[in-house]
DNA sequence: AATTTACGAAACGCTTGCGTTTCGTAACTG
DNA sequence: CAGTTACGAAACGCAAGCGTTTCGTAAATT
């Protein structure tokens, strides 16, 4: 061995660029955003980049995979709401969600993302890791932190409820393609939580009668 | 003017076969069910229907034509439970929208739908106007059965009801990948109708308190 | 029988988009 | 300054898929 306990011998021609790697992450960000999965191309990636192909595939190897880490970098802004009440809380995340789903183009992003990941594996798993897990995470705490304060029943499973929450405005834009505004959303909570409420004597249900202003 | 009152004389040459255009269609509707719309091409639907392209394109001229018509005979094979009570009525949908989820080649039918509505308005209108009214048309009656008999409130948001009960299975199939089980959709209906049962004081919401067998 | 039109099969033209290569230039090492 | 590697731009090869055309044959009219 050499000088170095580590074989890392200094690099010797011209470094790669970082700004590069990080415009190219940015570029597919925003146009996957912009125009959805299968719509986007390599070639609209590098110019939007102001970078060549070539340094592309020098970082990633195949649009598939740079993908996967551009939808692993989505979103990342999901509030985290704790407004002291299940409903609260709930309402606060239905107006993020309908700030999302006002934005025409989520539905651009929500099909292309849908079908790429019915198509390839990696695509979904980098897809339910990412931002999906996140805004279930979420979710998840506020239906927990409902039930230890006695809003929500113990034994009420918190997948059938986050699938309660996110599946209506998902079916809505993307089967229906019909708006999906606050009052929608407050309905969709309001029944939700009726369902959900405690049917023990006390009637502890009065919670979900009205909302107090997000 | 000759002969016939009307001006359709008898056609002159071969007669245009509609054992094709029924095969053809056949095979569209049988193509898109299985590998879904994207990935099914025109060379595909003329082998499967053991027709030339040409013969296709003589009765279509696209491929978006053809499909928005093999679209519109998609399914077409709902129940239209009356059980006597909301529940049970909904639990039978219950059977069939389990066992249309069970169906592997659900997922890109459903996925590839999606991608191609957010693409053409065309194809977006055939779905919605397709099996999409359809399974609403029939949740509808079955929801306003229940209003009549009083188990659900007068004032109830019949489209907000119908998302509540078709979203979860279609966000769960499509986003998350997991596999969709009558025991789910039974905690969906559950949820769904103890949220609407009427808060009068009789507590006709024990109704949604056990299943009674389908 | 002669004519007309549709048929299935196969080849073709054309566009799109991924991934590769080439080329002259820029950045960094020794 | 010489050598090495990355850069952006552009051209290329290649595969897939839509829609067209050609060809010999089949089914109808007159």
């Amino acid at each position: 061995m050499s000088p170095s306990t580590t074989g890392a011998r200094p690099p010797r021609g011209r470094p790669r660029s970082l700004a590069s790697h990080d415009a190219i992450l940015d570029a597919s960000i925003a146009l996957i955003r912009e125009v959805g999965y299968d719509a986007v191309g390599m070639e609209a990636i590098a110019a939007r980049a102001g970078v060549g192909k070539a340094t592309v595939y020098r970082w990633w190897g195949s649009k598939e995979l740079l993908v996967v880490e551009a939808i692993g970098r989505i979103v990342r802004a999901i509030p985290e709401p704790d407004t002291g009440s299940v409903e609260g809380d709930l309402l606060a995340l239905a107006r993020a969600t309908t700030a999302m789903y006002g934005d025409p183009a989520t539905t651009a992003l929500l099909s292309g993302l849908v079908a790429a990941m019915a198509r390839s594996d990696a695509i979904g798993t980098a897809v339910r890791a990412g931002f999906v897990a996140e805004w279930r995470a979420v979710m998840r705490r506020v239906v927990r932190r409902g039930v230890r304060r006695g809003e929500l029943p113990r034994g009420v499973g918190v997948d059938v409820v986050l699938d309660l929450l996110s599946g209506p405005p998902f079916y809505r834009t993307l089967m229906l393609g019909a708006p999906v505004d606050h009052r929608y959303l407050q309905a969709v909570v309001g029944v939700v939580l009726r369902g959900l409420a405690p049917r023990t004597g006390t009637a502890r249900a009065a919670t979900a009668r009205r909302a107090p202003r997000s």
